[in-house]
DNA sequence: TTTAAATCGAGAAAACGTTCTCGATATCCG
DNA sequence: CGGATATCGAGAACGTTTTCTCGATTTAAA
């Protein structure tokens, strides 16, 4: 097995975001009965290009065969090992209102390496609830919870206002990444990883669609998706 | 006032999901009572490059002055034209699970013109719920809401197995654009503008930067964020 | 009033990501 | 068995986005 995984390189962000969508394909296709898949295959299934469907692929380092493609399996193997999808992460939740609780629920999160260990909230009320199987605990215990069990990540799912001190606590934990639902810009050190999640990048996108085609249709009522 | 609002162009996607970012760190300023702001500025509290904050801002079509910059309040106001954030749109919700509930929950997205008036789910238990101050719905009745409504937006928050059938009884009802959440490839035809909002996309990207560091790393313990 | 400094705005250059082109190779079909 | 075909893999070409450079303009200070 050859095992030049790239990690050095650097990998364009755009192509680490479609390996996901490739993996779901993959998946949809196995359950289907499919052994066999070519990039051409899951690029007229996404309305990719083949040729940046194979460029992605080629970063998890898999080798394909000429004619064929590559054994189904084994590319999502080699997606997930890739990923990291197939080493388990602890992670911390700060924060355990409605998103909190949803991403407490999303059992899922689990099969793809990230295992949400422990939940923190600041609200006297919330502390010592069950959410999902895990009891809310005070937020000052983030820190040495985050220390004792070496966590990796951190979940930021707090109001904005919020989010740069509990940052602040994760990174005092000694936190390696944090995955950020707050719309804040947050301030790390260096070698910490930080990953946002931004709604409002995806909700300014789409309500500036949905702005210029309203504009180009001159405002006239005029009504998409019926027919045409 | 000038009303070259570049709609008919192409706008870089980058740039658009930045325009959040300059927003929030102007209500930041507004509030610590600044009332002048420059490219400079921004470009130093975001550590981006002040040139590419400037095109950015550039986009909204407004002009500044040299030497001082925007009038805080003023820019402020020419990106929420830009990006329709003033001129409410009504959005129907399906699924009320807990991420449903979680965005029905998000009173902020009214201040940026998006609005869930309604809400649909599946479960007969879930049906004739109030979920913040919303009775859930039969989702066969979303259709029919969508068509007599005019509803420009449909919230998708099902699982990945349902959300092609929401899709499509979403355009159905002659929906104009789809805000995706669930983790799934979407066909939708080309008049119908479709956002995906994709966890694992952001899960891909943190994971494989954790495992690249720790693959650097040689797997040898090493921990960052406590000293350096 | 004159000079210096900071910024905008626009065009050029560089970096990056995507798409195209072509040769090598494995499978299928006659 | 031999030719046709589909695919991978690599490098070139292209387009887009980011960064650099420079002139024009406005304010502040000397």
């Amino acid at each position: 097995m050859k095992t030049d995984l790239h990690l050095g390189r650097e990998i364009p962000e755009a192509s680490l975001r479609r390996l996901p969508v490739y993996y779901r394909s993959l998946q949809g296709m196995a359950a289907a009965g499919e052994t066999q898949v070519s990039c051409a295959d899951l690029a007229r299934v996404l309305g990719l290009d083949p040729t940046q469907v194979r460029k992605d692929i080629e970063m998890t380092g898999i080798v394909g065969k000429p004619r064929v493609g590559y054994e189904l399996g084994e590319l999502t193997r080699w997606i997930e090992n890739f990923l990291g999808w197939n080493r388990p992460k602890e992670a911390v939740l700060a924060g355990a209102g409605s998103l909190g609780s949803a991403l407490l629920g999303y059992e899922k999160f689990r099969k793809h390496g990230m295992q949400i260990v422990a939940c923190f909230d600041i609200d006297p009320d919330k502390i010592g609830q069950q959410i999902h199987g895990r009891e809310v605990q005070p937020l000052m215990f983030l820190p040495d919870f985050v220390r004792q069990s070496h966590t990796l990540v951190g979940v930021i799912a707090t109001p904005a206002g919020s989010a740069q001190k509990v940052a602040d606590l994760m990174v005092g934990g000694g936190i390696c990444a944090i995955w950020n639902f707050a719309p804040a810009h947050l301030q790390v050190p260096a070698g910490v990883i930080l990953q946002n999640e931004d709604l409002y990048h995806s909700l300014a996108s789409l309500s500036f669609k949905l702005e210029s085609r309203r504009v180009r249709a001159g405002e006239n009522g005029i009504r998409y998706g019926e027919d045409n």
